[in-house]
DNA sequence: TCCACCATGTAACTGGTTACATGATTAC
DNA sequence: GTAATCATGTAACCAGTTACATGGTGGA
């Protein structure tokens, strides 16, 4: 039952989104903006599998329209139940270092699966992680500064950019959610004004 | 003699820095700001015992001050070599797209062993790359936002915005080569002139 | 006929994770 | 003596990559 492979859960909310077949799902991946998924045969059709013997999804063989048969998956009860059980863990600092993408891809599929509600407060949760951890990159790069190579220095920096980015981010998301968004303005970077740390 | 695992390279870098122990490099991916690699003893060293059947390495068993014995490892001239030809690839837009970590890494090590002319070579060519990648998505996102949920909308401004932050980031890191760095500013997201896009 | 595309699969390999094992030294 | 820390390893497992296989359909 214990899922955990990152590209499962991506496949299961996607699932959920609409019935699809591994084909459809690869040509998500490939064609999307979700390209940063693998794509490839070798990692689809096995996930799939995976899930259908844990009894997350099943799949259903429809021979429509002449072309060869496919496959197409839903989600089931247990299925919806692991996708939730996700989409609602805690967010952890850990989750923020090596995890940013998962994070990301919970946010995308949260607003359809558990409401705009849930989407707020895991953006009011994930800005406050976000912030702690940002402002402990921050410590780190005051303390270790003038014995790091210019290098070095400036790839910290670049990280530490990033998640001061994220963070604005997450502010910019609250504020869409709290009032209906105006289309098409994906908003520059602004200079902050009382951001993390 | 191909490479390809990012810790490999990771560990190549360190090594020539200076020479290290396994238990030396765990040390690195725990306590500093590489934390994001990672540091368990079952993939550091395998990856040593590959990097020295390899040849890329070597390693020296030093029984120095009574402790258990350490194995101490450097690089051979074709493990210089190889971190080199690493060093030296061209950026592509796959990289920025899903390997935006490697190339940190690439450019945290360029400036020790190619110079800082590479570095900031490697910078201008980054920043062309980011650009060009930042515009497509912001073309797709214009294309295609009518038809994204919030959530998902959202979730791909914030990849937009990160990587105009990495964008900001290059020309940051460029001035700072260009005359010597006033040391312990990480300087904010400011508003963006000209960004990518 | 042959190619391109739809659609699913499989097999070998690679590398990382977790968890455990081992043993030496230092500090209490 | 025993706990913490230094230091290296190993084994089982899992998932992703690459590359190949298969086979049906529609169009040139």
């Amino acid at each position: 039952m214990s899922n955990s492979s990152v590209l499962g859960y991506a496949l299961l909310g996607l699932i959920q989104q609409r019935p699809s077949s591994g084909y459809d799902l690869r040509k998500i991946f490939a064609e999307t903006a979700m390209g940063n998924y693998s794509s490839s045969p070798g990692a689809i059709y096995p996930a799939l599998e995976r899930l259908e013997s844990q009894g997350l999804i099943y799949g259903v063989v429809k021979d429509s329209a002449g072309l060869r048969r496919r496959r197409l998956y839903r989600l089931t009860p247990t299925g919806t139940a692991e996708l939730r059980k996700w989409l609602t863990r805690p967010i952890e600092q850990s989750h923020v270092k090596r995890g940013m993408a998962e994070l990301m891809l919970r946010f995308a599929f949260m607003e359809r699966t558990l409401g705009a509600d849930s989407s707020v407060a895991f953006l009011q949760n994930l800005r406050a992680v976000v912030r702690a951890y940002t402002s402990g990159l921050e410590t780190y790069f005051r303390a270790n500064a003038e014995h790091m190579p210019l290098s070095g220095r400036l790839a910290l920096q670049c990280g530490i950019r990033g998640f001061r980015s994220i963070y604005l981010w997450t502010s910019h998301a609250i504020r869409m959610y709290r009032k209906p968004p105006s289309l098409l303005t994906s908003g520059p970077a602004k200079t902050r004004k009382g951001g993390p740390g």
